[in-house]
DNA sequence: CACATATATAAGAATATGCTTATATATACA
DNA sequence: TGTATATATAAGCATATTCTTATATATGTG
C-alpha cells in the first residue's frame, strides 16, 4: 500500500465522530438511524461520515429491508487490528439504545 | 486516551508527506535539512509538518549543535507499533542522501 | 562581533473539510 | 398506488489545512 492510500485511510480515522462510529461498530453492526441517536447528529452528517469510511473500505454495508447495516471491516488493514482494540468500549451506548427502544431489530 | 486526542493523532498521520517523514524516521533520526533534500520540499513546509507530528508527540527532538535531530517515538502509542511496521521501507532514500553527500554527520 | 547555516514562525492564498438545509432515491406497507 | 421511513446526495457556508514568501531566532565560526 502506497503513502497516498495510507494517508487517505488515516485521514478517515482523523475525526472524533468517525472514531466513535468505528468504536460503535466494534460492539455490533448498526444502521444510520442508530448512529443519529447515539451521536446526537443529523442524518446527513452521519451519512457523510459513513461515506468517508466506506470510501477507504473501513466499513462494509449490507441492506436489510429499509435499513442499511454497516460493519467494520476489521481485516481489511491487518496493521490496524491494534487500533481497533484500542478504541474505547462503547457497549454502554449501544445498551442505552436498546433500553430506550431505539435499537433496530431486523429479522430477515 | 479519549476520542478527541486519538483523532488528533490520526489526523497527524493523515498526510502523505508526514507519513513519509515517519517512514524515514523508521530508518534513522534525521534533521529538517535532510527531509528537505529527500522530500524536495521547502524548509518551512517541512518544519510545519514536523511541528504537527511533535504536537501529537509522535516525534521527539534533540538538538545537536546547529541541527535538531528528530526521532520517532515508537512507544508513545503502543497500538501504533504495527502501523510503523507497515510503513514502506525508505532506507534507499536515506542511502541516496549519503551517496550525494547530503547526510549530516554529527559527532557531538 | 559579523556572517553563514539551521530551524521556527507569521501572514496570506488556495483548497479541503464538516456542518447545515433541501431534495432525491429506495424500501415497506396499507 | 400512495404514504411513511431510511438513507444518500447536493449546494452553500464557516472553518481548517497546506502551501508560499518573508522574517525571526539559535548556533557555529572566522
Amino acid at each position: 500500500m502506497g503513502f497516498e492510500e495510507m494517508a487517505e485511510c488515516y485521514k478517515a480515522l482523523g475525526d472524533k465522530t468517525r472514531l466513535k462510529i468505528l468504536a460503535l461498530l466494534m460492539v455490533e453492526d448498526l444502521c444510520v438511524c442508530e448512529f443519529v441517536e447515539v451521536l446526537k447528529m443529523t442524518q446527513p452528517a452521519v451519512s457523510q461520515h459513513i461515506r468517508k469510511l466506506k470510501n477507504v473500505k473501513l466499513v462494509k454495508e449490507r441492506r436489510q429491508g429499509q435499513w442499511i447495516f454497516y460493519s467494520l471491516d476489521r481485516d481489511r488493514y491487518p496493521h490496524l487490528h491494534s487500533v481497533w482494540e484500542s478504541l474505547p468500549d462503547l457497549s454502554d451506548e449501544v445498551e442505552k439504545l436498546k433500553v430506550n427502544g431505539k435499537k433496530v431489530y431486523c429479522t430477515d
